[in-house]
DNA sequence: TATTGTTATACTCTATAACTATA
DNA sequence: TATAGTTATAGAGTATAACAATA
């Protein structure tokens, strides 16, 4: 098992009233996505740090490693460490940058785009089960309600790395 | 810096119309959630992992650490690790079982105890900003929306260790 | 024989700090 | 002097497996 993050371990959903139990709720929903998030990424041998590598680079193209720690937030240490494992399962190679020769431009191997459109067509699937019979007057509102609250959720928390 | 899984890595939100795009904001919306609990926890001294060792001693009173172990969806090995962490921040301690003697109860110390209030004291004046000027009949369809997809994603995922 | 908790071992993700090669 | 990436080191969380003490 993989995740200590146990829905079941947050208080349960009673009938909300106050903030409080609805940000439980949300906490409850939020760990439940990442549940779901991560068992999507298992299911492709990666972990959850190794596919935001590989997200990135499908969404962006080849990078260098400094561009990719930025991008995702986390030391230029682990970003060697992260494309090390991803070099090891043969998800991306390192070439050497064109013009900068102390850089690395990280690219997608072609088993590295296969995973990564498997787990976007994994998603896609998710998405059709989850919202397909759920009336858009009702997805509109909810969508809606839920970026206001990631938009505050994300000035609460402070700034984050930007991509 | 704490946490590769940022918000700003997953793809931005247009004006919503597919399921994908949906779901993508679903992500985006439980990634920058984690950030929030994740930021209140490390500023009461706790990982995330002890945060739901204590949550659990909170709610549920003194534990032996299979029953810790099963609640929060971990094996043995390592809540004899968090209980050790916690024991020496002074959070928890082992007191020997009463009827078995293979067994410990962790105990919330009063360090504990005051942590885990102070955690909820946080998260409920959170809830008020975060909350407190969304309309009702905004907030009552959006917790319900949620709650479903809470459920549905739970199911999709397969069970969870149950508390 | 089964259960509780431990030790032993290993892998991943995270961090700082010091170092090399290059800009 | 500053930047790109590495090695070195450390801590936390996860896992299996083997073992002791107890049920």
């Amino acid at each position: 098992m993989n995740g200590i993050h146990n829905p079941a371990a947050l208080p349960s959903p009673p009938d909300c009233t106050t903030f409080t139990e609805a940000l439980e709720q949300v906490f409850a929903f939020a760990v439940t996505v990442e549940h779901y998030m991560q068992a999507g990424i298992a299911a492709r041998g990666l972990t959850r740090a190794r596919a935001t590598v590989i997200w990135q680079l499908h969404r962006h193209g080849p990078t260098t490693q400094q561009q990719l720690a930025r991008a995702i937030g986390v030391t230029a240490r682990n970003v060697t460490a992260l494309v090390d494992g991803l070099q090891d399962s043969g998800f991306v190679r390192r070439e050497p940058h064109p013009s900068d020769r102390r850089a690395f431009l990280v690219h997608l191997t072609d088993t590295g785009r296969q995973v990564t459109k498997q787990l976007a067509a994994d998603y896609e699937a998710g998405s059709q089960d989850l919202f397909s019979d759920i009336p858009v007057e009702q997805m509109g509102p909810f969508l809606s309600t839920m970026q206001t609250l990631t938009a505050r959720l994300a000035t609460a928390t402070g700034p984050q790395t930007q991509s």
